[in-house]
DNA sequence: TTGATTAATTCAAATATTTTGATTAATTTA
DNA sequence: TAAATTAATCAAAATATTTGAATTAATCAA
């Protein structure tokens, strides 16, 4: 899979640079656009010229400053195409339609507790369905689905393309058909994703991490989960599970009704396992809203919570630090919003007391930009990722030229 | 940086693609190489033709099989090129000169003690010299001499090219324009890398790694470093010390020189600090082939150091293992090969008991292919690397096709 | 008001590289 | 010995980018 390149790859490549230097800098004139990706102003308009009868950019106010032709801005046409991710967990699904700038048009919630496959499926069926009558788009506009499993995933051939999968964490499935059936009852294009590396696709495309090309995204969901992005990519590992944090052993045990498996780290993150706990308190907290309330008392039990999350969190963090040295670390997911920026706050006084002093920067702790929707706003990302981003697999004539596929994939013996 | 791509570029990356191929599956046909390139026979009959004119390969001999005219099988010239790599650490210089198949033709040791940055650059400029001469290869077959220091740097303004040092280990360095000061006495091509990236990008090149795409490499130099390796890329992190793992804290203290420093991983494992402990033990050990003695004599407290050494290392390599999701993880450097091995052999035996079980595939754990040699023998590589490996961002117009340019760098307002 | 200047965009031709189709050469098979 | 097969190459076609000139639309200065 060492494969050369044509004018044909630079091509399709050349498109998809000119489409995310608008999405990211623009509005911008052609000759500006041409300025920064090097491309000279004919083959730019060559390029816009063809985006524009597909109706993915649009011309927009002409710009006048100092002398010459006024210049016209281009940018994205939001109703140029729409995407729709349905995030699954152990105990609920966000569904979400968006259209080409990201923004969420519909939005369906749900509570669900550990649902089997078979329903999953009808759920999920019945979910996009809904989104698609409440928006009112066509078809032929949607470019894909993308669905958010919670990770890991138990690989059972090494296949880096997860179509057929075992979620770890939803009891019951095994090897199930995700993608074909789906794409089989939508006629859609169908991507699969943890939800964690979801978040992270989602923060890269959409948010912070638009500016950020190299960042580790912790995600807390049902259990705690983790993305990679390096060099603008999402970095997914040999076995697909890279940045799973969620199954790293510690000190202690977190969870009286799993103390069959060892003590993890996902233990402690799990909301069922904290709602319990503030339970036996005394304290009736069983969704978010509720969680952010009691935040909002500065409740003792939960602060003490908090401050000992950040405690077994802060190694880890370090780990990150020092083996993947990203510019930051959005953490992000379904826990409130506040008590995310408490847990962050924790952690930068903890961190210096743990590092061995001799660096002179060290990688961000952010709160990232989605809430409690991030992995279904991060999933929807995927069908538009992998039909604009400037992926450096495209150049290359191998056939399968998906946001999963490699810059340099592993080489095999032929 | 998000830059568009043409023609010319096209071509020079198809180059390498051919010769890369052939460098790894070769001697090969022309047939053969355009079947796995997806190159047509014609372009690859034009490239492999200004290749041969170059002297970067040779036709071998004719290949009968079956029907058909015999193909003319090519593969690389070795004597096409050379290179040299110079490794210098707290206590040691060793300066190896490779041809194109990195095969070593000279290799000159040394013990050093610290030395400054004055007498590094003297002693650096010399050894290279007399390498050269040595071998008696004119200056113009050279591609450049990469030169290895002990990481992690200090970084003072974040650049990723590593031009001006402040290797923290080599007390008295400071913002030293090593690339600079060599290329002017040297009249050659100068790249600086720390040891343990050479070591990992040496057998990304010429070991094990030309099969695997992505890994982790452990060095052991003076201290502890680490190499990371993402789908066939070194990979360096946004500060340039990604992999670093020597100053990851531990729990107890190691040295009783260095407590002023908090304990760390990197204390643990350097060399001058073991031949001290051993002495207090009563065994006059103060260099590798001793050390290797004593192994070999199965003594009891170096047998407990590596037992104490694989408890200590395990957590790390189980975080390599859940952050950053090898195919494997090379253990290599200034350590005798049995005493490596048997590091790992008790690695094996410790990480299971702290794995929650649940993945289907776990890291190789790997004894790296060079021994003592493998941080100069990965320098060496480096101009090898720079001159002949398929960088991805080859492709793109951005003025600095260095091995360090990222695929698709990090994105800035312009 | 008008012509000169400036800058954005586009048309048309040139350029460079790969691809396609045909040809030549070398070997095996019947 | 002729047909079949495969490797390698020649020559022409195809395709995208680049180059250079032309067009368009604004500002500036007399």
């Amino acid at each position: 899979m060492l494969t050369g390149t044509n004018l044909e790859y630079t091509k399709s490549y050349n498109v998809r640079i000119v489409l995310e230097t608008i999405r990211l800098y623009g509005p911008l004139s052609r000759v500006e656009i041409a300025r920064r990706t090097y491309l000279t102003a004919q083959t730019v308009t060559n390029i816009t010229r063809s985006l524009m009868q597909s109706g993915m950019i649009v011309e927009a106010e002409r710009l006048q400053e100092g002398r010459g032709a006024p210049s016209i801005l281009l940018k994205i046409n939001p109703e140029g195409a729409y995407s729709i991710g349905l995030d699954l967990d152990k105990d609920h699904l966000t569904g979400v339609l968006v259209d080409l700038l990201g923004t969420p048009r519909q939005q369906i919630d749900m509570e669900l507790k550990f649902p089997s496959s078979d329903e999953a499926m009808d759920i999920l069926e019945n979910t996009a369905k809904e989104l698609i009558t409440r928006e009112g788009v066509e078809l032929e506009k949607i470019w894909g689905v993308g669905i958010g499993l919670p990770g890991p995933f138990s690989v059972s051939d090494g296949a880096v393309l997860k179509d057929v999968v075992t979620p770890i964490g939803l009891p019951g499935w095994s090897n199930v058909p995700v993608r074909e059936i789906l794409s089989k009852r939508l006629s859609l294009p169908v991507f699969l994703e943890n939800n964690a590396n979801a978040a992270a696709i989602g923060e890269l495309w959409y948010g912070a991490g638009r500016h950020i090309g190299t960042f580790f995204y912790v995600y807390f969901g049902a259990g705690l989960g983790g993305g990679v992005i390096i060099n603008g990519q999402p970095y997914f590992g040999y076995t697909g599970n890279a940045g799973e944090l969620g199954y790293y052993p510690a000190s202690e045990p977190f969870d009286q009704e799993q103390n069959s498996q060892k003590p993890h780290l996902g233990q402690f993150f799990r909301l069922p396992s904290l709602y319990k706990k503030l339970q036996a308190e005394g304290y009736e907290v069983s969704n978010l809203v509720e969680l952010e309330k009691l935040y909002e008392q500065k409740n003792d039990f939960l602060m003490g919570w908090i401050e000992k999350g950040a405690t077994h969190l802060a190694p880890l963090v370090l780990a990150i630090e020092y083996l993947v040295d990203p510019q930051a670390i959005f953490f992000g997911g379904r826990l409130p919003d506040p008590i995310i920026n408490d847990l962050l706050e924790k952690l930068k006084t903890i961190l210096p007391t743990l590092r061995i002093k001799e660096k002179t920067s060290y990688p961000d702790l952010l709160n990232a930009a989605a809430g409690a929707e991030a992995a279904a706003l991060g999933v929807a990302t995927i069908p538009v990722y992998e039909s604009m981003a400037p992926l450096p697999g495209l150049l290359m004539k191998t056939s399968k030229n998906s946001y999963r596929s490699l810059v340099r994939p592993v080489i095999s013996e032929m």
